[in-house]
DNA sequence: CTCCGAAATTGCAACGGATGAAATTAGTTG
DNA sequence: CAACTAATTTCATCCGTTGCAATTTCGGAG
């Protein structure tokens, strides 16, 4: 034993990879609803039921590397400096998150904008991905108390992720609809950041404290 | 003409309360998933097919009052007072939306505790309340905006939105998870409310500035 | 009251996604 | 090669959802 892989496991890491990329591509080609199981599993070489032993339903075969991304994140999560403040820790889990390789590396880079393009436009997958940054902001949520252990209340911390994660994405998905780049996108991403940081309080003309931009530059070369 | 409601509409309105209450009491009897719409239907005196002319799918008839209790919160944020900072409105908002009361009052009052169980606990119903209130932050970032004209960036009102939500919601959430009664929760959700407002930053130790209270109060008797 | 047109309801058929169980194939091990 | 195990397939079935045609029900005009 302990040869090698075995052709056992090389065969299913195949036909998973088969199976992720011509679904990803069928989808793109022809759309999402329009596209059945039977076609990709068809053009897959596999019976439509092995689909099911590989994913567990239609739109996860979109997100397969996200437990993998996600394990990451938590990982910087534990690996807090000490004396470090809450706002960076944040800010290095981000760019782990998203610099984050898999073994999936080539596949993930292959199908990143056509990825994009469908979990925005498909509702279905739109859905599954707030279900999942749900799921994920419990997991942050429950790190982030852990790496500052009797410094945190717990709902403190679920609210520092949740006005994180929050601002972020909203401020990105404003940017994506008025049909920004996708450089400008992370630009409202890091400006939704900073909102988050500093309180909305900062919003309001009476007291209108030009925050220092320093953290956001910090964040883009961290 | 002019004289009543009619017999047609009476009778619309009456199948869908009664198509709501079955379907949330079964729900709540036996389970999301192994409750049918044909046992909806047949406990409701409609065809299985009549069903989809109320509701566009199993899911939605949980959220009746919905897009009723959001119109509401938009209304107000058009009523922004002259002067009025972007914090306080939102609380505002959030108050109104809450204390919300449409024409199915009863229905709503009645179902609360199911609902709010079934949301939590059933992955379908809980994606779905995901995706509307995605929705709903488009909404109220875009309802924000006119509010405030030439005062406010998009992608700022966007990160506002998804940063008072957030915090709110993750809040709430877990609180929810470690089994606090919902007055516990309410409190949960105005401390999130309260960081967003003043930024994450007021969470590290080094500046640890305490907020005062105020605000929080406010809320309460808005 | 009667009849007509519109609107709501129904029944029917079909499709696609998902699941369980038994049968079959293919890889691994001795 | 032979037995053992894991992966795959086949088959049957359930449920949500949709389109379409037939039918019932209501509202109003004469």
């Amino acid at each position: 034993m302990a040869g090698g892989p075995g052709l056992r496991e090389l065969k299913k890491l195949r036909t998973r990879r088969t199976l992720i990329e011509t679904a990803v591509c069928l989808f793109e080609r022809q759309g999402y609803d329009e596209t059945t199981l039977a076609e990709i599993a068809a053009a897959a070489d596999v019976s439509t039921r092995t689909f099911f032993s590989y994913f567990a339903g239609k739109e996860d075969v979109v997100f397969f590397d996200t437990r993998a991304r996600v394990d990451g994140a938590l990982a910087v999560m534990a690996g807090r400096r000490p004396g470090e403040p809450v706002a960076e820790l944040l800010m290095r889990v981000a760019a782990a998150a998203l610099r984050f390789d898999s073994e999936d590396v080539e596949l993930a880079r292959e199908l990143a904008p056509a990825r994009t393009r469908l979990i925005m436009s498909v509702p279905a997958l739109r859905g599954r991905a707030l279900h999942l940054l749900f799921d994920v902001q419990r997991e942050l949520a429950d790190a982030l108390l852990r790496a500052y252990p009797g410094e945190l209340d717990p709902v403190e911390a679920g609210a520092a992720i949740g006005a994180f994660v929050g601002a972020a994405k909203q401020a990105a998905m404003v940017s994506r609809d008025r049909g920004d780049p996708p450089d400008l996108m992370w630009a409202a991403a890091r400006r939704g950041v900073e909102i988050a940081m500093y309180g909305l309080r900062s919003l309001d003309p009476p007291h209108r404290e030009e925050p220092s931009t320093d953290f956001a530059n910090n964040a883009t070369k961290a």
